[in-house]
DNA sequence: TGATACAGTAAACAATCGTTCACTGTCAAG
DNA sequence: CTTGACAGTGAACGATTGTTTACTGTATCA
């Protein structure tokens, strides 16, 4: 009598109605990751479980993994699979403004983002770069803001994106104009660059970010 | 005869002339920390390292940790020094752009940022908020921005806050009047808002995001 | 009432970990 | 040339890892 158990169908953990218990405790390990930058060792989630034999923190990392929570990489080390797609910092992703404002205690761990992964695409591709000029304070660009910069991408119009005109690196929209591309900037009071002959764009602009209280 | 190698001051490994090769080395371990999401094992490193021995990767970690590039937690698990620093998406923060373009290949990866490090003091204490509304437009927050929200600081003049006026919640800048403290929206077409009752504030605005190119 | 599945305990297992010891070559200073 | 410091090799070591097997209690369902 073989059971197959590997190949049969699996209706109890499929991603979406996970038991209270076992979702508490993929919290614990995403909390540990959060604080010691490592996952923890089956001895120390016998504490994380309150639990008192390593077996039993076996059998849960099993349905973890089971359940897709949990991955293994190549070399069998545990692998948080929330590490993977919000990786460090996580941030509750909370709705706009204006439409009322939620409890912040009702919103798991699970359901948060990373402003890094949010934000960049390709991180072996990307850099940041801080502004300075007030070309593009109308399209919400403010001097010492940082852009985020992919060289990856390949600019298209309406971009913004980093540019050198002439000896000269700038930030500006890319627009076309008589089929030639050219820059223009958000503030009316610098027109439209038009190269005269070499125009190199850096980057795309892919993002912004400001920081407010440098105190911090 | 005793060494006292222990207390005996360290000249070689202050922190600041440390060797090439040492230094790539520990790019090496940042880098498979940034693929993995784990620290290697010392067995990995021989690889990494090139060298056929642990026992060489054991005296290279060992200064590695005397020159504060890496540390062990209180279990003696290695950690990263950089993964507490910055943790995980390493950025290469460049100059300015009017002030020139420098080469993306010379600098290392030593002396790169996250940006939920370079925005986010409070991790726990701190949320995202989907900006909707026109109100902070001339402070360059535009609708669907995003703002770093830290509920634990407390709200000082001039900073931009979250409050809640009269039932309502609202991103404005917090100003003083005869006293008490009231709202102002950037945006001179809403006025100043001296609150009938509560005034209610959130969190203060410690950052601001803003993604182009959805497409990512 | 009995059968069965599930959650956890307790003890053992090989494998691998980090560490240590003894040794070899190399390079620079005296 | 001698000497010492340094970088690396190779083999051993206890400790701890993740995993397996056997067993206990408890709740559920027929």
């Amino acid at each position: 009598m073989i059971i197959n158990a590997a190949n049969k169908p699996n209706k109890k953990f499929n991603m979406s109605n996970i038991d209270k218990k076992l979702k508490k405790r993929l919290g614990c390990i995403n909390g540990f990751y959060t604080d010691s930058k490592r996952m923890p060792t089956y001895s120390e989630m016998t504490v994380l479980f309150g639990v008192k034999s390593k077996n039993a923190v076996f059998k849960i990392v099993s349905k973890l993994i089971e359940g897709g929570f949990l991955q293994k990489d190549s070399k069998g080390y545990l692998l948080s699979t929330s590490a993977i797609t919000s990786k460090v910092r996580f941030l509750k992703l909370l709705g706009s403004v204006e439409a009322g404002f939620p409890s912040p205690a009702e919103e798991e761990l699970l359901d948060s983002v990373s402003i890094d992964k949010l934000l960049i695409k390709n991180p072996n591709s990307s850099f940041l770069l801080e502004i300075s000029g007030d070309s593009m304070t109308q399209a919400g660009i403010m001097p010492k803001d940082f852009a985020i910069v992919d060289k990856s991408l390949t600019p298209k119009e309406g971009d913004i994106v980093i540019a050198r005109v002439d000896g000269d690196w700038t930030i500006k929209y890319l627009r076309k104009e008589d089929g030639k591309y050219i820059l223009e900037a958000a503030n009316p009071k610098y027109g439209r660059i038009k190269p005269k002959q070499e125009l190199t764009v850096a980057g795309v602009v892919v993002g912004t970010i400001r920081k407010y209280r440098q105190c911090g």
